[in-house]
DNA sequence: CATTATAGTGGACTTTGTCCACTACTTTTT
DNA sequence: AAAAAGTAGTGGACAAAGTCCACTATAATG
């Protein structure tokens, strides 16, 4: 187990790095968004015909206010709204190319953002990276 | 360089990373205070005597909103304001033995996260994982 | 059928955070 | 020493984000 020390600089890394993505976040995310605009777009774009509950179950939003994000989707033309076939209570989101727009234009400043994170580290230096975060990664979710 | 691939996997890294901590801040953070109060009750924990403009320097907030969290506070007996010696348009705060107690209690809940989030990992697990971490801390942080 | 559950919506509200103006004091400039 | 400029703390007014509840319409279950 690790001691008293190892976690203190565990919860300390923690700060800081959520710190540091939600700074580069508030900086590059000088979008029409807010972030959980942001994620319910990106929700919607992984997949077609997502339902609002899908989309409030997944980010574990009230359904109540992702219907109003949603609302505001679609005066902005974001999103399309459709009858569900299946589930006459329901409706099918689809994106208008608007909304794909914005979609590219989120994906391009996520990257840019992570690009800025190892910007000051040589090229051994980002495979180091890489390779912690891969082993994070595989330790705290892949392998689940 | 890193491809895109990789850049893809370090921002699914990030978001699930995120997203994990601010769950387990959620259901660990049950106490009386939000996320915010909970950061500017332990920035008064680190050293006495710290004005209100400090804490809200130190933790990039607005100042009247840092004022009325101090106002809270005070009325449920977390911290004393007392006239500072120095300038006297301000105020040094001090943790109440009740403010130090619930400091205490912060501290141990995210210390039990970190282990929460390390549970299911055998010892050498964790080790790779400490290692790891360490090293996007090395990477990130400390070497600046 | 009758009951129970679910999808989406809007009203009302709370929480969180921002912006601005003000008072009292301090620091700097002249 | 007086005037000007700057700073600490506060409250009013507001905006943004999120929660809770009640409701309608439809679906699923027995």
């Amino acid at each position: 187990m690790l001691n008293q020390t190892e976690i203190s600089q565990i919860r300390n890394f923690n700060r800081d790095y959520t710190k540091l993505l939600g700074i580069l976040n508030k900086k590059v995310l000088d979008t029409p968004l807010s972030w959980t605009e942001g994620r319910v777009l990106l929700e919607i774009s992984f997949n077609n015909d997502k339902t609002p509950i899908e989309v409030a179950n997944n980010l574990k939003l009230d359904k109540s206010y992702t219907s109003r994000i949603l609302n505001r989707f679609e005066k902005k033309g974001i999103v399309n709204k459709s009858p569900s076939a299946k589930d006459s209570r329901s409706i099918e989101l689809s994106l208008t190319a608007t909304g794909q727009e914005l979609v590219k234009e989120l994906n391009a400043r996520s990257d840019q953002q992570i690009k800025d994170l190892l910007k000051d580290l040589s090229i051994d230096e980002q495979r180091q990276f890489f390779q912690a975060m891969t082993t994070l990664d595989n330790l705290l979710f892949t392998r689940k």
